[in-house]
DNA sequence: GCGACAG
DNA sequence: ATCTTGTCGC
């Protein structure tokens, strides 16, 4: 758990994100994992707002068992590598609405594959104190080869000898996803999970569902804004 | 200085 | 992320 001002200037945040890197957890899941959320962003109103949903799956059907929204306002710009500042409050203010616990939650963005080793999803993860995945549909940082064309083919995403995310193709022929830790799980798990939770789409389950939430969100509040 | 660059 | 229609393919 934490807590601290997302009213902060680039340097600031930099600054920030050093100092907090070193609390992010690296360790196999703990407890049973029942109930897993994903999060995802839109924004309305040309920019001026994040919004933001929460959808929570049964892990077992991967059914939505849950889901809740928020709107905050956009208070920093969009930066490569300082994308926390910009999602993370819409984010965080989501998934405190929904009413069950969560046991994992899947991020739309890198978490430890970042170039201060906190992005978005360690970030979260961190601030709520909740075992995370960074899922991300592109690169940030790091480089690797092409994993096999098979569902399950990986490979390592590294930075310099450093092992940090597994680029995996969760849907046989489509382009691979970045998976990385977030916060309290192991890049093993995060992989297993992934690819547990991932149905037929190349998105696993939570979030995908929170994409289609917030894009229909954002349509039907795009008008009163 | 040049290219790269989650969403 | 967002601005945007049809279209090729399973």
């Amino acid at each position: 758990m934490l807590r601290h001002s997302w009213n902060l200037t680039i340097r600031q945040a930099m600054a920030l994100q050093r100092r907090l890197a070193p609390r992010v957890l690296q360790a196999p899941l703990d407890g049973p994992v029942r109930r897993i959320a994903g999060a995802d962003c839109a924004f309305v109103g040309g920019g001026k707002a994040v919004v933001a949903s929460a959808v929570l799956c049964d892990a077992r059907t991967l059914e939505v068992s849950a889901t809740a929204w928020a709107v905050e306002p956009c208070r920093f710009p969009y930066v490569p590598g300082l994308l926390s500042f910009r999602e993370a409050p819409a984010v965080i203010a989501a998934l405190r609405k929904l009413d069950q616990p969560i046991h994992l939650l899947m991020c739309d963005g890198q978490g430890r594959s970042h170039p201060r080793r906190l992005g978005l999803a360690s970030h979260v993860g961190l601030y709520l104190g909740l075992p995370t995945i960074g899922v991300a549909k592109s690169r940030l940082c790091g480089e690797h080869g092409t994993p096999g064309r098979r569902r399950g083919s990986r490979r390592a995403l590294l930075d310099g000898q450093e092992v940090i995310g597994c680029v995996l193709r969760t849907r046989t022929g489509v382009k691979p996803l970045y998976i990385s830790v977030g916060h309290r799980v192991n890049l093993e798990d995060a992989v297993n999970w992934t690819l547990r939770c991932t149905r037929g789409f190349r998105l696993c389950e939570p979030s995908r569902q929170a994409h289609l939430l917030v894009t229909a969100l954002a349509k039907r509040l795009g008008q009163g804004l």
